[in-house]
RNA sequence: GACUUCGUAGCUCAGCUGGUAGAGCAAAAGACUCUUAAUCUUUGGGUCGUGAGUUCGAUCCUCACCGGGGUCACCA
């Protein structure tokens, strides 16, 4: 690897500073008593409590001027600017901590520890005067300097997006906003498990290799045990498994699940996601919607303490209660056809008229949702819920209770999108095995996403599930829309990319 | 997977109907003890994504490949 003139340049300096005994990556801790927020907030009102601080972070900007030198410092709050005075940090005859560790060895994107106390410039900027400095660690690669001018205008931003997603810890240093997203990413996780556990229901761990990988509609990766020498998949969800908790007498079970599942990647999928499912004993899908209008209003409120949330050009109002259709409702207003009683080929007569591919595997399920998807979802801004989906469509889910040929099922849609996908459960665990046989005419007709049978899940039924209602919501998805962040690469830290080449 | 678009200095970007490249920031040397996109003087830094082709000559045109973005397909 070739090392350009400004990494060979820092080596340098790395030698330099080893040679005046000084450990550019020294062991012992570093005593931190202040952070940037909190001396900028609260310095005005309390001075004497900042006489005597101790701050660490990475140097982003430096403004020697002789004698003298500003620089601003980067912690994990934010930035304040520090005052570096030749006699003040070398107080007898050596000037060398000053003229040559200051102001020649030390480079943007170092990490410092100072010490001294906080005063306010002539021209008013709350800074710290630095009595001693302590080199950290030093940076021998240079960083991206972004500069924001006094109009607060940053110039030179980075938004490359392969230097900001492979380099994410650089995109972290030098764009402020993107640690605010995914801290924004942990309040609404944060929010999420504590309106559970409030309600006593159980945070459980499932099986991330599965067996059969069951409890969706995806092609799994697939990987091998040696021992004993089965294949395994990682897990599409973990619907299944948590079903089976319910049968074991857990009344109220959830889990934020690393879904992985093998597709196309694009601005709204990644190859592993998160996925949070909650499954509730004696409730029906009715009182999951409640729940989860419910619950999704405060996170909506613990955010940003408001039901409104600008999403691109659309502010969404998550107060409750969120409007309801059914599926065949939506398809009726949005494309004037009513599909309630029509046979397959009535159907595939329908999507040929909207000009939706048609394909041999498809059954009525699939075709009733290539309807909706195609003409329905992209008008549902607000939150709506979409309600009693064909049954062909939603093989783990109980049948209507007064509608034939419909299931007990919504779906919630924000932003012309899925957020996420609830039902009164399956449990009669005779017509769950027809189900799933039905599934295997699919994967005959050469659907090779249609679910496989999971026969000791049946066999978990057989013993008896208490009528129970599930829901499942993207985590991911749910964070691009509170965040108004337009690609799921933005509220994942890693996002799956091909591997680079060095 | 298909189509489309982009890849130039550490970073952000110019450039050229084809004659082997410029700026700002960053960097180096110097000046400067309240700066704040600090300022001033000087200097260095590039196999123009990779490979092939066309041409007297390619960063520019053509093709392939690598990587990114967008649209579509598949899906959540």
């Amino acid at each position: 690897m070739e090392l350009s003139e400004q990494e060979l340049v820092r080596r340098k300096k790395l030698e330099e500073i080893k040679a005046l005994g000084i450990d550019p990556y020294p062991a012992d801790l570093f005593e931190v008593n202040a952070n940037s927020a909190d001396i900028l907030e609260n310095y005005e009102r309390n001075k004497l409590d900042y006489k005597n601080i101790s701050i660490a972070g990475r140097i982003m900007v430096l403004r020697p001027m002789g004698n003298a030198a500003f620089a601003e410092l980067q912690d994990a709050r934010g930035r304040i600017q520090i005052y570096v005075k030749r006699d003040e940090i070398c107080p007898g005859e050596d000037k060398t901590m000053y003229n040559t560790v200051f102001k020649k060895l030390i480079d943007i994107g170092d990490i410092i520890g100072v010490k001294g106390f906080v005063f306010t410039t002539n021209s008013g900027t709350i800074s710290i005067h630095v009595t001693s400095f302590t080199l950290l660690t030093k940076s021998v690669r240079p960083l991206p300097v972004v500069k924001v001018d006094s109009e607060g205008v940053a110039h030179d931003v980075v938004t490359d997006p392969e230097l900001r997603y492979r380099q994410r810890y650089v995109d972290l240093i030098i764009n402020p906003e993107v640690r605010n997203v995914f801290v924004q990413r942990t309040i609404i996780i944060n929010s999420m498990r504590n309106f559970f556990n409030e309600r006593g229901y159980l945070e459980v761990e499932t099986p991330i290799m599965q067996p059969i990988p069951g409890g969706a509609t995806a092609r799994p990766f697939i990987t091998h045990h040696n021992t004993l020498d089965i294949p395994l998949y990682l897990r599409i969800a973990n619907e299944l498994y948590l079903k089976r908790l319910i049968v074991g007498g857990f009344d109220a079970v959830y889990e934020f699940a690393k879904d992985f599942r093998n597709e196309g990647m694009d601005r709204t999928h990644n190859p592993e996601f998160t996925m949070m499912e909650i499954y509730v004993a004696y409730k029906d899908y009715e009182w999951m919607m409640q729940m989860t209008e419910e619950m999704i209003e405060k996170i909506a409120m613990d955010l940003y303490n408001t039901t409104k949330v600008q999403c691109g050009d659309n502010m969404l109002d998550f107060h409750r209660p969120f409007k309801r259709i059914s599926i065949y409702d939506s398809i009726k207003e949005h494309t004037g056809v009513d599909v309630s009683g029509m046979t397959e080929e009535e159907l595939k007569k329908v999507c040929r008229d909207l000009k939706i591919e048609v394909l041999p595997s498809m059954g009525r399920g699939k075709l009733v949702d290539e309807i909706f998807s195609t003409a329905c979802e992209h008008h549902y801004i607000q939150p709506t819920f979409i309600t009693d989906y064909p049954v062909e469509m939603s093989p783990l889910t109980k049948k209507h209770r007064s509608k034939p040929g419909l299931v007990e099922r919504f779906e919630l849609m924000v932003n012309g999108k899925e957020l996420c996908n609830a039902y009164s459960e399956l449990n009669d665990p005779i017509d769950q095995r027809a189900r799933f046989e039905d599934q295997m005419k699919l994967v005959e007709k050469g659907d090779d996403e249609a679910m496989l049978i999971d026969n000791d899940f049946l066999r978990a039924l057989e013993y008896g599930m208490p009528p129970t209602s599930g829901m499942g919501m993207g985590i991911d998805r749910l964070t691009m829309l509170m965040t108004n962040s337009p690609s799921i690469q933005d509220v994942i830290f890693f996002p799956q990319m091909r591997p680079e080449k060095f």
